[in-house]
DNA sequence: GTACACTACATGCATACGCATCTAATGCAA
DNA sequence: TTGCATTAGATGCGTATGCATGTAGTGTAC
């Protein structure tokens, strides 16, 4: 192997170096960042409105929806929880009232989650809370 | 109230609303990015190695003390998890012969976490699979 | 129509989490 | 020194999670 080679590779090694600290960084940032917001989150809107982040969110998909219901399965890529997380997620939003199961005709293996008034109202109630801890955590990098 | 005056608010009104939407879809740009990277070098950890993330984390963070040990405490920081949790983690790294419990002279109430070899081995087997899931899932977005 | 692969959601089970609390050590003040 | 607030880490308890599996409805091939 010349001496040129030897720098070569030196030198390969060094890019390659660089560009996983790069990697590493950036998932560093993204974890804590996330930490951050969702800790936060998490935080503000059980104290004040007795709701976890992810029924938030799924309350908020579901207002979203113009005709205020949707399908379980629609459910689990907004909140990132696995099948049965989301499945219990709605049982929970459902004895709290917020949420209702309803039987859908069109494919009767799966369900309609519908939104209550009560739902939407706890909704409304926690979105300014939600705002805030997001203006507040994001802002800041 | 003047229609000057409305006109102000219609347009403060949706300033807040664009300044809201942009919050929100980052957020959810976050939420799903980590949702992404954290699930895959869950899955491919745990599969090829037998380690979570949190574990692969904190064994990182100690192979690159130069002393290879440190407080349980500087752990919770790198794992974004509780105090609680991270004595659990450090627990069943543990049971696992990746790490051992130390005493701290200079303040006996704390302790310190030590890599042994066969922790130190593990991590080094590991690290080009977490690597590579960062390089996939970070360079896609 | 019957058989079989597939899909939507529910659930048993083991595990990991956070909160509250406990224990032991520290440090400061009277 | 004694007393008390504070801190580091461990642990009991309730809960949320994922995986594997179960149940029921769908759709297709024959």
């Amino acid at each position: 192997m010349t001496l040129h080679k030897i720098h070569v590779h030196a030198i390969l090694g060094r890019v390659s170096d660089v560009a996983e600290q790069g990697l590493l960084q950036e998932w560093h940032n993204l974890s804590a960042r996330h930490a951050a917001v969702f800790g936060t989150l998490e935080c503000r809107l059980q104290e004040r409105h007795g709701l976890g982040v992810t029924e938030f969110e799924a309350l908020e998909r579901l207002v979203n929806c113009v005709i205020g219901k949707c399908r379980a399965a629609d459910l689990t890529e907004v909140v990132h929880l696995s099948q049965s997380a989301t499945s219990r997620l709605v049982a929970r939003l459902e004895r709290e009232g917020l949420v209702q199961r309803a039987l859908c005709e069109s494919d009767r293996r799966g369900i309609f989650v519908v939104v209550t008034d009560e739902g939407r109202r706890r909704y409304e109630e926690a979105k300014p809370t939600h705002r805030a801890a997001l203006e507040e955590t994001l802002a800041e990098a």
